[in-house]
Order: structure tokens, then C-alpha cells, then sequence
DNA sequence: TCTCTCACG
DNA sequence: ACGTACGTGAGAGAC
């Protein structure tokens, strides 16, 4: 796809410029301003009803968005270290758990099998939607695969998928609704979320947590659509945030019962960071890894 | 105080 | 013809 950047050099320098100044004033200069003098770590606030969905956000400040995704950036997050030499962070997370709720919720037995048998998801979509084997998938198929995956979670239209992906609307379309044909179930399962939704007014986590959406009757067609996009979102996000929180429970409990100097630290949507003392390494990862 | 942009899942 | 992928928090700059 032909974008800015293959039109002009200042484009790339631009977004550099702008990765680093992000970096620096959100990060670099903020973070160390607030460090507890009596702690000397910074502590941020966990805030319970803050998001629809029933997530977690943090605040003040917020360590729930520590760069990694660029070089820079994991320098950045290199400056986060355990309390002394006789502990290690220790970071734990789910792989694929909105996916996963998916499968589970929907009950589709394509994705459930992929997942049993421990197929990387994205690889085994590709093979289904583009009506080939495992071994033949091609990284630009399970590129967009993995792609399709993550826009069906956001109820994603042709348009974006084709903007994401940089294929026409049509070939889009034909990619979501072969991926719907492979997938019966899933669709199924969306369309209920949102006549529920219409119905109810609300749509429900799977611990029966509620996202009301006034919206969702609207005539007005973009309001409207936001709406309907919340109903297949929310019960995918706030189930795992419901998962997660249970882990949390259940882990805090065990760690209490064990009288351990190990604590858990943060919590990043699908992800738990322990400062975890060397000593107690064994006793917990089966604590951690069980939940 | 609002908008834009961008950090994360 | 229209608008088009979910959930957050924070800094910069305009007003």
C-alpha cells in the first residue's frame, strides 16, 4: 500500500521525532517525579469502576501503559526492577484469552479444536479461511488471519479490515464472510449478543457482570453502530477481565496462606507481575501458572 | 477545558 | 450518501 511515507522522507522523521518526545515527557521525565520518598517506587492506583467493560485501569501513574513495542520503549521498561538482589520480577500472562472466551462462549467447534490441540490460532484461522492446510499457510495469510482475529473481537466491517490490512473492501468482505462460513457459531454468537442487547438493554459478562447500552435502538445509523459493536466487545473483554480478577483472588489467597514475602504488583488486562523472592520461586509458579 | 496524538492490552 | 475496530490515561498545545 502506498502511504505518506514512500512520498516524502519528513514523514518518517516526524514520526520518529514523535516516538521519542512521547517517550521522554510521558516516561523519561514524568515517572521519576513520582517517586514515594518514603517507598522510593512509584504506586500507582488500581481504579475498579473507572471502564465499561469491568477492566482494571490505573492512574497517577499509569503502569498499565509502559512502552515495549519499540527498541526505545523496552529500554524504558528495563528501568522497572525488583525491590532488592534477593527478588526477580516474575510476569504471567494469559495467551489468547478473548479469543479463547470466544470459542468457549460461542462454542464453535472449529476454534475449540484449534485450540485443544494447541495450534497457534492465527495459523489454523488461515488454513480455515483460506480453505487450506496447516502446513501451506503463508505469512501474508496468517498476517491477515491474525488481523481478521483481533477485528472480529471489535465487530470490524469489511472497511476496516481492507484499511488495515490493504486490501480492497471487497476482498474484505469475502475474507469476513468466509470466515463467518468457517465459523458458524461465532456469528451465531454475535448476533445474540446484540439482539439480546436490543432486547434487554444490556449485554452480560460470563459472571453476569452488565454493560448497559442505551444506544443500541437508536436510529441514528453511527450511533446506533457504536452500540452494537459494544454488545459484541464487552461481554469478550469484561469476561476476561472477570477471569482475571478471579486469578487475582485465588493467588492473593494462596500467597497469604503461605505467609510469602512474594507480592503480586500489577495487573496489565491479561497479565500479572509478581516481586517475587528468590527463595519462594518454586512455591509459587505452580500458584501462578494453576490459575 | 478541549482536542489531538500515542502509550498499553 | 454516510461512516466505518474495543477499552483505557497522559502530555502538548490551542483556546
Amino acid at each position: 500500500m502506498l502511504t505518506l511515507k514512500d512520498v516524502h522522507p519528513i514523514i518518517d522523521k516526524i514520526l520518529n521525532y514523535r516516538e521519542i518526545t512521547k517517550l521522554k515527557s510521558t516516561y523519561v521525565d514524568a515517572l521519576p517525579k513520582m517517586v514515594n520518598p518514603v517507598t522510593q517506587r512509584v504506586h500507582t492506583t488500581f481504579r475498579q469502576t473507572i471502564a465499561a467493560t469491568g477492566r482494571l485501569s490505573s492512574d497517577n501513574p499509569n503502569l498499565q501503559n509502559i512502552p515495549i513495542r519499540t527498541e526505545r520503549g523496552q529500554q524504558i521498561r528495563k528501568a522497572f526492577i525488583p525491590r532488592n538482589n534477593d527478588f526477580v520480577l516474575i510476569s504471567a500472562d494469559y495467551s489468547q484469552i478473548e479469543l479463547r472466551l470466544v470459542a468457549a462462549m460461542s462454542g464453535d467447534e472449529s476454534m475449540l479444536d484449534a485450540f485443544k490441540n494447541n495450534i497457534d490460532i492465527h495459523t489454523a484461522t488461515a488454513a480455515k479461511v483460506y480453505g487450506v492446510e496447516l502446513k501451506d499457510v503463508t505469512k501474508e495469510m496468517r498476517y491477515k488471519a491474525k488481523s481478521v482475529n483481533f477485528g472480529i473481537i471489535y465487530g470490524q466491517g469489511a472497511f476496516g479490515l481492507a484499511q488495515n490490512i490493504g486490501v480492497t473492501r471487497t476482498e474484505a468482505k469475502n475474507i469476513i464472510d468466509n470466515y463467518f462460513l468457517q465459523f458458524p457459531k461465532i456469528k451465531d454468537y454475535m448476533n445474540g449478543n446484540i439482539k439480546f442487547a436490543k432486547e434487554q438493554g444490556y449485554v452480560k459478562t460470563i459472571m453476569g457482570r452488565r454493560r448497559y447500552l442505551r444506544d443500541i435502538n437508536s436510529k441514528n445509523f453511527t450511533v446506533r453502530g457504536f452500540a452494537e459493536r459494544n454488545a459484541i466487545n464487552s461481554p469478550v473483554q469484561g469476561s476476561a477481565a472477570d477471569l482475571i480478577k478471579l486469578a487475582m483472588i485465588d493467588i492473593h489467597t494462596e500467597f497469604k496462606k503461605h505467609n510469602l514475602k512474594s507480592k503480586m504488583t500489577l495487573q496489565v488486562h491479561d497479565e500479572l507481575v509478581f516481586d517475587a523472592h528468590k527463595s519462594e520461586l518454586e512455591i509459587i509458579k505452580p500458584i501462578i501458572q494453576q490459575k
